[in-house]
DNA sequence: AGTCGTCTTGACTAGTTAGTCAATAAACGG
DNA sequence: CCGTTTATTGACTAACTAGTCAAGACGACT
């Protein structure tokens, strides 16, 4: 199967990783097209042809983006009937999902650098962040009815907190790593961490743990 | 008192001034070095004269943030008894301090898009994150001989925790609002998040919760 | 085979950008 | 008050960068 000379959607598609790439490493304006075009194998009048500008071409990066996040958090099925046991999973998941493509996190940080601008200039961004949050937003709401979860949970202020201890430790590894002088990088010392998000986030969660609103 | 015509001294700060400035906004590649000369009024090759380069420059931006954090946690006095109520006071610091200075975070999320390039071309990098984590340390393990905290707890630990969720929400705060549609920027929202990270903190170190790794 | 619309390219440009050079002006030491 | 060191500048450049233009090649349909 010799590649056709002339696939557009093909070249439209590897346009669209090789920028992903270029603009994950070195940011929107680190970022070159004639690099991207090079690297594709292409004239840079392609990416002109297909994307317009530069800048058009970033805010297709950051659509497609969230399109994959999407795209696999719909693939992950918690079967599990324990709501402790799926809020485990789900935690998991979101590292693994961080860890295993570093480009969402580069990229997120690239658009808030710009304060949201270019995924302001998105039309389909509405509901990003779906199926995750409504499978714990499910899962939250079940842990409470059966008591095994304390009242009251936000499961927005759940995600955000474990998202925030799955990201913050891959978005700072190199800084990180450089200041403490810890082992941040390793498979084992990243596998401790997730461990630490998962007790800290049952022990917040689960029934039976005072509130210490009163204390404040 | 009229400014003199040669403040080397001056001159020096100003063009750092204006180059954090200018490169956390935009990044390296983004900042411009015409244009942190125009904002200090000054010919470009000033910035050449005192730094040599702009990757230079960029560096001793790096290393003037790092002194400049680990100045403001010096002055940092807690002065409680309770190990609790000096945890709760080391978070809402860290918050604040991460807060009222966008530029930290916005410098080390560049300087983590390098991989730690240009943090490793510092000579004086070492003892990074000094005063306040060795605090921290003493909090703790007073704590713990008191405890008042579970034993065991490790400082870095539990710095890595609050800090990723100080970081995190101030540092995502322009996608997080779009994704989710939730007001992140608001002085209350603040407040109650802060108040979120010290109890979800607090549990976890105080005694008397019960050990999760069991269930694992 | 010829025509049309889609896809692709080489060659070009106008504007920008980091970095340089030679000359000048102020402070300073004797 | 003169020579030297330290600060400061205007003018310049070589390389790069996003974006353009006109023309060519491929496939499909008649």
């Amino acid at each position: 199967m010799a590649r056709r000379h002339n696939d557009p959607a093909r070249t439209r598609e590897q346009i669209l990783a090789k920028a992903t790439d270029e603009f994950a490493r070195l940011g929107f304006e680190g970022g070159r097209v004639d690099r991207i075009a090079a690297r594709c194998n292409l004239s840079k009048n392609m990416l002109y042809y297909y994307f317009h500008s530069k800048e058009k071409l970033f805010v297709a990066v950051l659509e497609r983006m969230y399109e994959r996040m999407r795209d696999q958090q719909r693939d992950l099925a918690v079967r599990t009937s324990d709501p402790a046991v799926a809020l485990e999973q789900l935690i998991r998941y979101t590292f693994n999902a961080f860890r295993d493509d570093p480009t969402i996190i580069r990229l997120m940080n690239e658009e808030n650098k710009h304060k949201g601008k270019y995924l302001k200039k998105s039309q389909r961004v509405r509901d990003l962040y779906g199926p995750l949050l409504e499978t714990l937003t499910f899962v939250i709401e079940r842990g409470c009815k059966d008591g095994v979860f304390r009242p009251n949970l936000d499961p927005v202020t759940i995600y955000l907190m474990f998202c925030a201890l799955c990201y913050h430790y891959l978005s700072n590894q190199f800084t990180l790593e450089i200041a403490l002088g810890r082992d941040m990088s390793s498979e084992s010392a990243q596998q401790r961490w997730v461990d630490q998000i998962v007790e800290v986030m049952s022990l917040h969660c689960l029934a039976g743990s005072p509130s210490l609103r009163k204390i404040a």
